[in-house]
DNA sequence: ATAACCATACCAACTGGTCGGTATGTTACA
DNA sequence: TGTAACATACCGACCAGTTGGTATGGTTAT
C-alpha cells in the first residue's frame, strides 16, 4: 500500500522532469484533499508546469491517477525492500520488524503518513476501474512482500487456521484503517490513535505466533 | 462507524421531506462516489427536489455533508442498538455477537455496505473541520457503544495490555480497513476480502478473551 | 398574514480538455 | 560535416460545460 516514507520533498532530490514533478505534487495534493478534489490546474500550479506539459504526459486526469497509483506503489515498495527488519534471523521477528517499523513511520500530521492508494480507490473504485486496479495493485503488491515472511512463521509455530496470504492483507487492512481512524481524530492525537491500532495487529500476530511480546513503537 | 443497514432504500419507507430525500440520496452518492465528487446538482437530481430546496435546507454543500454524516450515525446507531447480540448471558458473547453481525452484513456489492462517514473523513479531513467532526463523532460514537461489553469482557477474561476504549476503536479501524480493501479488490470478490477481516478481528478479540472460537458469518 | 417550504432563473468561477505553436534535441543521409 | 527530417517536451490561450451559491418569487399550511 502505501505510507509514509516520502515525509516531505526536501529529502529526495527535487524532480527534475515535468511528469515527475506533476507525480510528486499528485503524492501531496491527494493525501491533503483526495483525487476528486484535485484539479489538474491545482497539479500544474503545485508542479511549475503548465496545462499543455500536463496532457503532453497524461492523456486525461484519470491517467495521471493511474500513473500516480504505480509511482507511489513504486516508491513505497523499494523503501520497504531496503529496510533493515529482512536482516532478522527469524521469521517471526522479521514479521513483527515491518509491523515495528510501519508504527515508527506513524508521526507527524495525517497528511505526511496517509496512503495515496488508499485515499483514490475510496473515491473512485466504482468511477475508475483503471484506477482502481492500479490501486488494488499497490495494495496488494505490498501485501504480498510480506507473504513469505509469514508463511515461514505460520510454519515455524504452528498455526492453524491462518493464511499467510491472509495475513498479510489483514495487515494493510489495519494500515487503512488506522489512516481512516487518524484522518476522524484530527490533529495532534492522530497518529497516536494509528500508532495503537498496529499495536494490536503486533499483537495478534504475536499471539499467533506464539511470541512473546517485546517492545514496539 | 458505518455501514451495511441502509441496504437499499426499498427496504426503508421513502423518506418524505425533501431534507430527508436529500439526506438519502447522500448516502448513496457519497457511498458510490464520495463526497467531492458529488454535485450539489446531482443530489437535487437524485432525490427530486430543486436547489432552491436543497439551500432551504443546508447552509452549504459542507452542511449538508455535516448532516449526512449525523443522519448516518443515528441510522447505524439505531439498528445496531436494537441488534439481538445484545441478550447473550456472557459480554464475550455479545462482542463476538456483534462481530458475526458486522460479518452477515458484508455481502453484496461494496457500495452497499462502505461507510459514509469513513468515505467522507477520508478526502475532507483537512479542509472542512466541520465535517471531520461531524465523521469522527459518527465513528468513535460506534466505538463507544462496544465499550461496555468490552470492559466487561476484559474484567471476565483477565485480559491485560489491552483497554475498552482501545479495543473498541480497533474494531472500528479493521471494519474501516476491510472496507478500503473490499473497494480495492472490487467486484464479487470484494464483501469476501472484507468478510475475512472481519474474522481476523474475531480470532484476535477470542483470544485475546481465552474464547474456543465458534463458527462465524 | 406570516412564516416555512420550495421552484425558476441566473451568476461568476472553475472544470477537464483541446489546440496551434515553439524550443530543443536526435537521427538520416549527402 | 552540414542539413533536412523528425521526435520530444513544453507553453498558454481558449472552449464548452459544470461548479457551488444567490436572488426572487410563488405555494401552502397555520
Amino acid at each position: 500500500m502505501v505510507m509514509a516514507m516520502i515525509p516531505n520533498q526536501a529529502f529526495r532530490p527535487a524532480p527534475l522532469t515535468a511528469r515527475d514533478r506533476l507525480l510528486e505534487a499528485g503524492v501531496k495534493l491527494v493525501r491533503e484533499q483526495g483525487f476528486s478534489a484535485t484539479s489538474v490546474d491545482q497539479l500544474c500550479q503545485h508542479a511549475g508546469v503548465t496545462k499543455g506539459a500536463f496532457f503532453h504526459h497524461f492523456a486525461s486526469k484519470e491517467a495521471l491517477g493511474v500513473a500516480l497509483a504505480k509511482y507511489w506503489s513504486d516508491s513505497t515498495g523499494a523503501f520497504f525492500a531496503g529496510a533493515p527488519f529482512h536482516h532478522a534471523e527469524y521469521p517471526v521477528q522479521r514479521v513483527l520488524g515491518y509491523i515495528d517499523l510501519r508504527i515508527a513511520l506513524l508521526a507527524g500530521p495525517v497528511e505526511s503518513f496517509s496512503c495515496v492508494a488508499g485515499t483514490m480507490v475510496q473515491e473512485v473504485f466504482l468511477t475508475s476501474e483503471a484506477i482502481r486496479a492500479a490501486c488494488e495493485a499497490s495494495i496488494m503488491g505490498n501485501a504480498h512482500a510480506l507473504e513469505a515472511d509469514l508463511a515461514a512463521a505460520i510454519a515455524q509455530s504452528g498455526a492453524r487456521e491462518v493464511t499467510a496470504a491472509g495475513l498479510a492483507r489483514h495487515a494493510q487492512a489495519v494500515i487503512q484503517g488506522a489512516i481512516v481512524l487518524a484522518k476522524a481524530k484530527g490533529g495532534a492525537a492522530a497518529a497516536g490513535v494509528a500508532r495503537e491500532e498496529l499495536q494490536h495487529l503486533r499483537r495478534y500476530f504475536a499471539m499467533l505466533f506464539q511470541q512473546e511480546m517485546t517492545d514496539a513503537g
